[in-house]
DNA sequence: GTCTATAAGCTGATAGAC
DNA sequence: GTCTATCAGCTTATAGAC
């Protein structure tokens, strides 16, 4: 079993990469095959289909994103805490594992098409009411400003936050904490210098 | 000449609503055909091969982008203003033409391998050198924040505009314009609520 | 668990009739 | 300018030897 699952675990690496480099559809299983070394009809003694990897790439991570969201809302914070800790958590999955993030992130076209797909809709459903269930008590409590939107608001920040996969790479001297706090200080207290300035 | 730049132009118009829909790689000549009403052998009189079209319709789509920054900036604006104004310039353009910006934004990867990219990496160059003079100068004048990388910034706000094409339906009681101003809003200002609430 | 060999189908693109 | 017919190559996936 622990030599199966370990192949199991390189395939699904080295596929992960192929398909955040170049998209899932332009990636071919004798590309993903050469990668672990070995040829393409030895991959289907692992996976049934292309399609499968692709599920499992995308199931496994999202059931990541979700524990770590879950654990997020156990914290007693306040809601302008609760929103930093989520685009920290992000933001710490999208280094941790970029690749899925860039697929999940890129791919919902092809995605959305996978048979196993209402997993992953279930999933992003949760996903996308964490952050607005966070905006929303913040909202109601006064911490944020009611003349914008909460949907809007959620868009512009997940965006934002979630492309940084696209660009961010980890530095010693900028570090993906000091980008979540300067993401949350843009979002939420603005680019324009303060006053105080 | 009339009539084959007409069919040209609905082959180009069909060709970004697939590609846009279902990715480049994921859709085929015989389904831009098909889309006009002809066989695939006859969309070759138009164009020399399928990358010709994805070329041209990125081509196309940044030499409208440009000119729309460049009448931005021969405007006498601030800072801010002018922050304000590429952002609703942008916005305006994937009103305008979605389907080309959703290409642009999620195809680079492919884009990137065509044998023409030259052209486009200058265009991607000058649309980058407008953001990140806008946002210098603002900073210089003491109008933006200092402890936050230009580059940092630019390059949250360029993911959230742009990606709002990925969910905005224009819709009379919420204008590309208010959209705009609530982004702009948001990044400038913050979403944390006014103190004079 | 991997390889060999191959099926069955789709792909972009071409040549020539009309 | 479009259609017919087709090519050569590539795709995912399968069957059976080792």
């Amino acid at each position: 079993m622990t030599s199966q699952e370990s192949r199991r675990t390189e395939i699904l690496r080295a596929s992960a990469a192929l398909f955040a480099r170049q998209g899932v559809a332009s990636t071919t299983v004798r590309q993903i095959a050469a990668e672990v070394g070995m040829l393409s009809g030895s991959l289907f003694h692992h996976f049934p289909s292309k399609d499968a990897i692709v599920n499992e790439i995308v199931t496994d991570y999202l059931a990541v994103l979700l524990r770590s969201y879950r654990e997020v809302m156990t914290r007693d914070l306040s809601a302008r805490g609760r929103l930093e800790a989520l685009i920290t958590a992000s933001l710490r999955i999208a280094e941790a594992d970029p690749h899925s993030t860039m697929i999940y992130q890129n791919e919902m076209s092809y995605i959305r098409d996978l048979p196993q797909y209402e997993a992953v809709r279930d999933a992003a459903v949760e996903v996308q009411g964490t952050w607005l269930a966070v905006i929303g008590a913040g909202r109601d409590d006064g911490t944020f400003r009611k003349d914008i939107e909460p949907g809007v608001f959620y868009r512009l920040i997940r965006d934002a936050v979630w492309l940084a996969v696209r660009w961010y790479r980890p530095d010693g001297s900028y570090t993906v904490d000091r980008l979540a706090a300067d993401c949350a200080s843009v979002f939420l207290d603005g680019y324009a210098a303060f006053d105080d300035d």
